[in-house]
DNA sequence: GCATTATAATTGAACGTTCAATCAAGATTC
DNA sequence: GAATCTTGATTGAACGTTCAATTATAATGC
């Protein structure tokens, strides 16, 4: 066949692999299953498309385009006052994981990078460095310019990301809770505030 | 052997299954793996004392003492204002995280959370869930004195949590970036500065 | 335009290995 | 000697992977 039918091929492997390794996790996720999925006849057609389990699963992840590289890219951002940039960011952020085969990219990114270094690597470089990397200089400059109060631009950073990822995290993964949990707009709007402006009442003493 | 010795091999077998369950994740441990680890000479042991290996797996889980239930027994903290209390938990978290065994069975129930229900059933039980009911009610008595803006404290509590559990998560994950984390302590304190304060600068315009 | 050849893709059967689980037999304790 | 515990050997199913054989597609020669 012709490459495009190879490149189908291919994709259509990886889109079945991709739904199994989610669901099933990797160790549970066999060879069969995936070739199931993707309607092939014989499992044995995997292995000429790809080395071996693992090449086909590292092919899964390299093949995710979720990531979050492309907002460091975007300069655009640095002119806008906090308020906005988290709010840009926010939203980018839930953006992405609107999107089905990235909650699968997510959920396999999550439990694998307990047990796998390749996984975790992959997770760092393509979801936490990308925020960070974004995040710190940023607070950075908006520090010397005085729109931020002085502080350590690491740690907002992280407490930012740790409170956008929890969202997606809780969504993923207790579906039970979901009655309780907000929408992502009313999460964004009510997390950036407490953010900027945290949550002191009127009583200052106690 | 009596009972004593019984309890022994139970606690005995519980103990190595946590490390290898830990460590390879749950489809990957292998009940000759964790025979090993504990010292017996034949895995048919094991099934003495448990069932089959979902059983061990959910011994090990249900020995997990780590957990937070206990600090919403403690209600001395309501009469604490917001700073101390949320210190008081945020320490008790990072407390709990510093046992060895309870890093382990955090990284369990990360790891299997996404592909087990059950597992991520105990997670919510244990961890989430005792959080939650523990800040959102405390949350809404401050406001209703004042102490705390009018908000939802649903998503205060979440964005808390979220900024807790994203610290312990990162350190447990990637060990590259630890060296830019920082230390528990340095991190609740500015965390809960932001949480009460945010980080609003002088400059209150663009 | 048809026959021939080469290459790419697909198949089903089989391999060796590993796994959870079982079993019959032995050891220990009371 | 009965109950509790321990052991090494064994089982059958499932696994990733290989391979020789087969079909589909494209390329070539006439």
């Amino acid at each position: 066949m012709d490459a495009q039918v190879q490149a189908n091929r291919r994709a259509q492997i990886i889109f079945a692999a991709r739904e199994v390794f989610a669901c099933e996790g990797y160790s549970k996720a066999s060879i069969k299953k995936i070739a199931t999925k993707a309607n092939l006849n014989s499992p044995a057609l995997i292995y000429w498309y790809f080395d071996n389990k693992a090449d086909l699963f590292a092919a899964v992840l390299a093949e995710a385009t979720l990531m979050l590289h492309e907002i460091s890219l975007n300069n655009l951002i640095e002119d806008l006052a906090p308020q906005e940039a988290l709010h840009f960011l926010a939203q980018r952020f839930f953006e992405i994981f609107e999107c089905p085969a990235n909650k699968r990219i997510f959920r396999i990114l999550i439990s694998e990078s307990m047990n796998n270094a390749e996984v975790s690597d992959h997770f760092a470089e393509t979801v936490i460095l990308p925020l960070k990397n974004y995040l710190v200089p940023y607070f950075q400059q908006k520090i010397a310019v005085h729109l931020l109060r002085p502080h350590d631009p690491e740690i907002s950073a992280r407490a930012f990301v740790g409170m956008l990822m929890h969202y997606v995290f809780t969504d993923q993964t207790f579906p039970q809770l979901n009655a309780s949990q907000p929408l992502p707009d009313v999460y964004i709007e009510e997390v950036i505030k407490i953010f900027m402006d945290g949550l002191q009442g009127e009583n200052l003493s106690v």
